[in-house]
RNA sequence: GACCCCAUCGUCUAGAGGCCUAGGACACCUGGUUUUCAUCCAGGCAACAGGGGUUCGACUCCCCUUGGGGUCACCA
């Protein structure tokens, strides 16, 4: 069988992290079979999708190298197809119009509440034997509703839930076709996971219930039923729900952040499936070990730390060429006006072990391109009379020295020795002097990178 | 409320009846390396929600309870 899978969010909003995991599986499953992964818009709710939010799908996607078989497909261009099949189910019997307003729906349904029944649509104006209808109302555009199987069962064997099994009378009447004749999300996904001949649907599992109306209303097309592979959600980092206001940023938002799509897509895959021990792989590996035997059936925490440690792993182990192809925009953004590629590439290389985050990453190297301002606090704790004598006369030395890093650093200790001090005694007023902070790597290999002339600079800035 | 889903360390998870004295990772703690801070290395803390079955034997299978979550739209 050659497999197809689709990732289909609606464009009304951000692409968030839950989402783009759904769009992980979907792509990684399609992957290792050979088969084709889909990119459809769900547009078919006019009031609220965006062209603006169809970028963000596209934009994340690019980012994180989920690339889609084919072009996209958007709904709203198929609504002709829709229409000849809700026609169809209309002709066939298995639809019908129904004159009930928003207003009384609204009033049934409270009245069901209070009853405290489940709420749902009372099929008053479904039509069956020996019923009469209502008379037709004179200022109702009717919806075109499908006529669910009023008994029986749909039971489905989820590849992650398991057998699943949920009766056809906790199912209403769905609406297919709104009174402005649009048809609806039920309907459309149907239509197009048959016509696109979708072999396994992966989706959230807040769609669980969904899919009892979407198998009967592909019976009711005579389409053959996909798998389904309903996946569990999310969580935020404190258990509650992800939510727009709540802990669910935008796949951008995590560029943004400096995380590396790597790192992103290393945890996200982590969260919710396993491959053994196995906590740092490819997106290569990760196709070659994907199945839905090791996706989890229950929610996960979204946990930043963790993200945090991932992303550190992939600073650490990139070219240094890459990152800085990285980190340039953030210096750019942060003011830097001159950039020279060999203190930037040989910062990277110096700072790389020690960074989980690329926007902090710029911001621990943003000394070597720009001025820094000492604190009262470093100046307190580090420079007084001695310090600055020890500073001046270490200064003046080596400068004479034959410029490399080895011969800094050995010099360093040689100082250290020579005027029987301890090795922070130097390092810790010359790091707050050159780097702002008391927190660097080796402030030999600072000073290397940096430059005699530059060195000397900051120090007679301060120093003067 | 009805229906559906879920349940192993704080978190992500391994575990397909004996391999489990429950493994790994993040976080945390301790020690080592170190030029401060990190990195790195070594070690440590820490879990099968509860109760019934089934079985010679249950983390693993079944049932109930409890607890979490989802869905009940002319949204997707």
């Amino acid at each position: 069988m050659n497999i197809v899978t689709r990732f289909a969010p609606s464009p009304t909003g951000s692409l968030h992290i839950g989402g783009i995991r759904t769009a992980l599986f979907s792509w990684a499953y399609a992957k290792k079979n050979k088969g084709k992964f889909i990119l459809r818009i769900e547009d078919t709710d006019l009031e609220r999708s965006t062209p603006e939010a169809v970028e963000i799908i596209k934009n994340g996607m690019k980012w994180l190298k989920l690339d889609h078989d084919g072009d996209i497909i958007f709904q709203t261009q198929r609504f002709d197809r829709y229409k000849e099949l809700i026609q169809a189910l209309l002709d066939q019997g298995d639809a019908y119009y129904c004159y009930t307003s928003k207003a009384e729906l609204d009033q049934l349904r409270e009245l069901q509440v209070n009853q405290g029944v489940k709420p749902k649509y009372d099929g008053r104006w479904r039509p069956e034997e020996n019923k009469k209808l209502p008379g037709i109302p004179n200022n109702v555009q009717p919806v075109i509703r499908f006529k669910t199987p009023s008994n029986g069962e749909i039971h489905w064997k989820d590849l992650v839930k398991g057998e699943v099994v949920i009766k056809n009378e906790e199912l209403d009447d769905l609406i297919i076709a709104r009174s402005d004749g649009t048809p609806t999300y039920n309907f459309c996904v149907v239509v197009d996971d048959s016509d696109m001949k979708v072999t396994h649907v992966i989706r959230g599992d807040d769609h669980i219930n969904n899919t009892p109306r979407q198998i009967n209303l592909l019976k009711a097309l005579n389409a053959p039923i996909p798998q389904y592979a309903h996946l569990s959600m999310i969580l935020a980092s404190d258990g509650q729900k992800l939510s727009k206001r709540h802990g669910a940023a935008s796949v951008m938002q995590y560029r943004d952040d400096g995380y590396l799509p790597e790192a992103v897509i290393n945890y996200l895959a982590r969260l919710g499936w396993s491959h053994g021990d196995n906590e740092i792989f490819s997106q290569e590996q990760l196709i070659e070990w994907f199945d839905f035997d090791h996706v989890s059936s229950s929610a996960a925490q979204f946990d930043q730390e963790k993200l945090e440690w991932i992303n550190s792993y992939y600073i650490k182990n990139k070219p240094v060429d890459e990152l800085a192809d990285l980190i340039k925009p953030r210096l750019l953004d942060m003011g830097v006006e001159r950039l020279d590629t060999d203190i930037l590439n040989n910062a990277i290389k110096l700072y790389q072990d020690r960074e989980k985050n690329l926007n902090v990453f710029a911001g621990d190297i943003l000394f070597f391109f720009q001025g820094i301002d000492l604190s009262a606090e470093l100046k307190n704790k580090y420079l007084d009379e001695k310090s600055k004598n020890l500073i001046k006369a270490f200064v003046g030395e080596v400068e004479k020295l034959n410029w490399t890093n080895d011969e800094i650093n050995k010099y360093m200790k040689e100082f250290v020795k020579e005027k029987e001090i301890k090795f922070p005694e130097i390092a810790m007023p010359l790091r707050a002097i050159i780097a702002g902070t008391d927190n660097t790597p080796s402030i030999g290999s600072i000073i290397f990178i940096l430059g005699i002339d530059d060195v000397k600079k900051r120090i007679s800035c301060i120093l003067k």
